[in-house]
DNA sequence: TCCTAGACTTAACGCTGTTAAGTTTCGGAG
DNA sequence: CTCCGAAACTTAACAGCGTTAAGTCTAGGA
């Protein structure tokens, strides 16, 4: 009987090599680096191999990526816990930073080159679960902030707001990543450099502190 | 005489024409699209002749980003006249990001993706100068904020305060750019998005309004 | 008239992702 | 025990890529 599940477990095994070999190229030299030849050879297969257990060299990736970016989901289950929006919010900033510097090739392909529509349904991520995707997550902690009337009034749009505070650590991680070794800027030193993202952001749409609704400067 | 000028002069003629042929496929389809052999058939010149002009693909593209960049450098150049640093700060936020979501390909490669350090004797782009360098132009702004007194007294270093700033309109343009189609975003119209985007690091970096030194909590 | 320098082409190398076709292996049915 | 069919895997190839070595052709200068 357990013939067929013995055959589905090989080739599970197959798969898991082939993911391993593909992740530690990947990891180490980037998408580019991945080769269908180069995974091949690490585990000892013929090329086309590949191909009975994934659609494309595109899937592989993916599957990596899927895999490793529910550990940043991990992380964010256990920053849900915290009760102010805001300290949610910088807990959270500081959290994605560090996981997209731990994971700059996975980070990367992600979130800094384009894809074709993503057809959620071939991903293990469940969109708007802010158990495993990030961005609802943010967007759920903008909403109650909002909802606290943490924020300034006219940041009554929570989607704007998350868009906004992403942008902002993105762009950090971003430049970062990309612009490193660039001798025309003087990068700071990292923890440092992070924080004052992170604080200028939440400053900027915290309403001030204790000034009266009335009061504002419309410059 | 005049013979070898002609013959550098003619040479220029085939130069520009790689250069726009190359153009035109980068703007259109972006870097990966730009094959040499495509740029030869446009051209009708065996791929080969390319390379009597340029050393390599990477140097076509180098070529035309240098170029196109110095368009938003003369942006800039206008927008110095602006007495006031934060107004100043704002303007070139905002044709910071104009230039980039019409110049999607430039902006990719030049900002999104990682390049071996760039030998900065082979473009014409003068890096310090803060009439063709960006970079340059926010941390003179930067420094003028600073040194009238504008910002929070922690935020005293000119170079993490550009730092910041271009983080959060790098970041907003990236993300536009590579998840524009994403259904699990929903994007605020671009004006109203990116003029958030600046207000609230504007604010951020701001020292308060009236809010005496003394004043500020810890948190 | 011959020579040389430069512009250009042809053919090739080694690499890529991917596929069509062929081989090998093996559990299950007759 | 034999045969079949399905699944796993390989070999060989295609079309494309950036790049280069070698050869051709042209025209100005001696």
């Amino acid at each position: 009987m357990g013939m067929k599940e013995r055959r589905v477990r090989e080739k599970e095994v197959v798969r898991t090599k082939i993911l391993d070999a593909a992740r530690a190229l990947f990891v180490a030299e980037g998408y580019e680096a991945v080769t269908m030849r180069k995974i091949a050879a690490a585990i000892e297969y013929s090329p086309t191999a590949i191909y009975l257990h994934f659609r494309d060299k595109e899937a592989v990736i993916n599957a990596i990526c899927d895999t490793d970016f529910l550990k940043l989901a991990a992380r964010f289950r256990k920053i849900a816990e915290v009760a102010d929006p805001i300290a949610r919010l910088k807990a959270a900033g500081f959290a994605y930073a560090d996981f997209a510097m731990r994971h700059p090739n996975h980070y990367r392909l992600m979130f800094m080159t384009p894809h074709p529509p993503h057809s959620p349904d071939e991903s293990v991520i469940e969109v708007g679960n802010r158990d495993q995707d990030a961005y609802a997550f943010v967007l759920w902690t903008a909403a109650e902030a909002i909802e606290l009337g943490l924020l300034r009034p006219e940041l009554d749009d929570a989607e704007l707001v998350a868009q906004i505070v992403w942008a902002a650590i993105h762009g950090w991680v971003s430049l970062r990543m990309t612009k490193c070794n660039e001798p025309w800027v003087a990068w700071r030193p990292q923890k440092r450099s992070i924080e004052a993202v992170i604080d200028v952001s939440i400053r900027g749409i915290l309403r001030g502190p204790a000034v009266s609704a009335g009061r504002k400067l419309k410059a």
